[in-house]
DNA sequence: AATAGAATTACTGTATACAATAAATAGCAG
DNA sequence: CTGCTATTTATTGTATACAGTAATTCTATT
């Protein structure tokens, strides 16, 4: 179009800067680090993301903390709501009501396919999640014991071979932990710490069916160690608590 | 900071513009007018969607395009290269495969409770939705039918009640109209006309566990009506096709 | 004429500037 | 002193400019 360039602007880069190595590597990383610290319980259920304070943090634009907020948007792990900024996403009753429906149906529905594809390598990998997660639990390390927890979930449906149910798994997990810092009670983690030990003894042995109904019943535990009492914040109810 | 600031320049707005009415209702229309166009197979797998060019036909900039084109991403509808920019997914037969698994799983162990909570209204929905699928069919709007098909399988999950696993469902779906486009045979939708009806029929009468065995056959019918061949354009094998 | 290499083009990635709006605060009247 | 309105401030939404990289075209050499 317009032909008036400065001729040495043309000249100038080569491989000066150096900031991104190979796709998104970066991104990734922020991602990951502020999805662990909701998932731990660092970041609790209402806390505010502000995207400046995100971006100085990072050491990145707000360009891209947006980018990994609708991220974790989309993954239901934060709420944005317009023209107010993100918050750390706190599940209602109904949800996490929902959530462990879906947890029942599809893991319990994969148990028969995980424990026809368990092999030695994969229970021995499953066997030493299980005791790291023991580990922190016994050394007062509730945060980690907690994602610990979600990531056996994870790799669980992992070994059943379908991705993307993997993948529904993955994102049922985390809600989880979400679900659990808002109604579950301190100092209990919701599941007994031998239970995944049992589940994957089932596994191994390939009795899909009885790890199924294992399966249904430690989900089942650990929505029933939930008190679903939501703490109504947005009205207090008036009427309710004076007048009659 | 800066007090030098044109006085009249504070008296301006009060309701001149009105390009944003509430949220962002235009980005929302965007994404679903993307969205559509590419279940309704418009936009075919492999279809490149340049940012400037998405922009230019929905007269805004390429920030928010990127943003709808990240969240088709992560619908796994578009699949996104780093640098080289945004394409319809072309899903592999084994996605394919994972994507008909888990409809089984999770549709089918919905059909319960749908026929639970199934009652005059919802039925009377339900038909009407088939109906129009029926003349969409009938009229030779393949790609009407198409979309209409998954409404139907959508409306039907979210009538469970159970928000998360509907929107599953409705991903599910969405992937299955790629999987159709690529693996599907011109002129045959994968599933009988009158299918739907049937369905109805069965949940109509609370018969939870017919209706779960009639969506299993349906599922299998529409995944046995597919070629499972991959067209390799990538590397055309020439070892494979001549010497040996 | 075919191919390697260089220049150009076309596109995506990121930061920043500016506009718009909701929240907080101050000023003012009753 | 209380309640309402106006101003300021804080923070998000959007466009645009620029940088960087893959793809393409052009040129020169064997």
């Amino acid at each position: 179009m317009s032909d008036a360039q400065a001729p040495e602007k043309r000249r100038a880069p080569a491989k000066e800067v150096k900031n991104s190595k190979e796709g998104d590597e970066r991104h990734d990383a922020i991602y990951r680090s502020v999805s662990d610290a909701i998932v731990e319980q660092r970041l609790k259920p209402g806390a505010r993301l502000r995207e400046d304070a995100l971006a100085d943090v990072f050491g990145i634009s707000r360009t891209g903390i947006r980018k990994i907020l609708q991220r974790l948007a989309l993954e239901q792990l934060v709420t944005l709501i317009p023209r107010r900024g993100a918050s750390v996403t706190r599940p209602t009753a109904d949800e996490a009501k929902d959530v462990f429906v879906a947890r029942q149906l599809i893991e319990c529905g994969l148990m028969p396919d995980v424990a026809r594809r368990m092999g030695e390598k994969e229970a021995a990998e499953l066997r030493e999640m299980a005791r790291q997660e023991r580990q922190a639990l016994r050394s007062g390390q509730q945060s980690v014991a907690i994602r610990l927890s979600a990531d056996f979930h994870v790799r669980l449906a992992q070994l059943s071979g379908n991705a993307t149910l993997a993948e529904f798994v993955e994102r049922l997990c985390s809600r989880s932990s979400l679900i659990l810092a808002v109604y579950g009670h301190r100092g209990h983690l919701g599941c007994e710490s031998h239970d995944h030990d049992d589940l994957i003894g089932y596994l191994e042995t390939g009795n899909g069916e009885r790890a199924k109904a294992f399966m249904s019943r430690h989900l089942k535990a650990i929505e029933a160690s939930l008190s679903m009492v939501e703490e109504e914040e947005n009205v207090p109810d008036l009427q309710q608590i004076f007048g009659g």
